[in-house]
DNA sequence: TGTACATCAGTGAACGCGCGTTCACTGATGTAC
DNA sequence: TGTACATCAGTGAACGCGCGTTCACTGATGTAC
């Protein structure tokens, strides 16, 4: 099982942050095990320390690989406000409230990065940056900078009213708080050039 | 060490509860132990089954009890709209952001509040029901129901704001995000009856 | 008022289990001759 | 082209530890006589 090429520990490597991404995302960083992560990934746990120096290295890799993501991800979307558009009914979408495990690393994790250590927040800090930069350019491509407030309020609405509608027992009140966080958002879009 | 009146077993579990409720939104839910969590309460791990069925029962009391506060100390601010300015800003403060331990639940668990159970889930909903009535009543006290929508779009705005403030590593970065949410916030008040 | 007893909140050791991490080992591969 | 060897990704058992939970026990108290 070894002396393979370059490319084979590199798609391993790989292979090991998307399955933690997904895990992390879908029962926390807290609630995932390395045994079981390696398992999810074809491997045993000693595996492991031969692609990263610890857990905490593992998330914060993923951070920020998942981050950055969502970061390039805008790149797919239509040019302009129309791109902001289908972002937004995307992230407020049932099938996201739904699917954790493939959706928004901030919907799913933020407060839990927010107790991570130094080399975590970072990396998300990066990616965070970068996605916010993204819908200024959108908001205002003459002056990106007069939108930075916009593109906070916006980011952070979506992201809280995800985990809202995620967190609501009730299956009507989250599908309603989904709707009205569309309309919001829009609004938020429309309202900004005023 | 037994047979006290019912008061002194009453204020033990309240003591568990108020002990158990910073814990849980310092290091989150799945990073506080009962061992732990019961020295800090002055007690030993073995007690804790004499007032709580498990640590399940334990999360869902104290996520209920946390969001349930959060509801009646609106009734501590000022009436009106006075009342809503007054949240927003002890909400998006520094303050707020570098004591989680005795803030809100929402900006602390939210999402890990999602991936819990039942219990805990509709224990927060029927709090969070409550919070989001009180700011409709603020924004519109004639017709609360016309201002829903604002009510959700504050509200996770601000919970998400202080996550994103929480989660940065650059301290002048998040301490304008808190800025940024203040001036969005208010917008968002001022905006509603136009 | 004084004594015997029942109560039960709290103690602390123990349970099986999964955690993050270490390490001696394996064996398929790329390389050297 | 064929053989011997060095490499090292991956294995799987083991480490000490903290987890949630159970349970036999303690001993200060309220109650009954």
């Amino acid at each position: 099982m070894a002396r393979y090429n370059k490319e084979h520990k590199e798609a391993t490597r790989r292979r090991i942050i998307e399955t933690a991404g997904r895990r992390f995302k879908q029962d926390g960083i807290d609630g995932s095990g390395i045994a079981t992560l390696m398992s999810d990934a074809g491997l045993t746990n000693g595996a492991f320390y031969a692609h990263f120096d610890s857990k905490d290295d593992l998330v914060a890799t993923v951070v920020g690989e998942e981050v950055r993501r969502q970061a390039t991800g805008f790149a797919e979307l239509p040019p302009g406000r129309a791109g902001l558009e289908a972002f937004v009914s995307w992230y407020l979408s049932r099938d996201h409230r739904d699917h954790r495990d493939t959706g928004c690393p901030s919907a799913a994790l933020l407060a839990e990065i927010g107790r991570c250590d130094e080399g975590t927040r970072r990396a998300y800090t990066t990616g965070a940056k970068t996605i916010l930069d993204e819908i200024c350019g959108r908001l205002a491509p003459e002056d990106p900078g007069s939108a930075r407030g916009t593109a906070l309020a916006l980011y952070a609405m979506v992201v809280g009213t995800m985990q809202l509608a995620r967190a609501l027992s009730d299956r009507k009140l989250s599908d309603a708080v989904l709707d009205e966080g569309i309309r919001s958002a829009l609004a938020m879009l429309g309202g900004h050039t005023l």
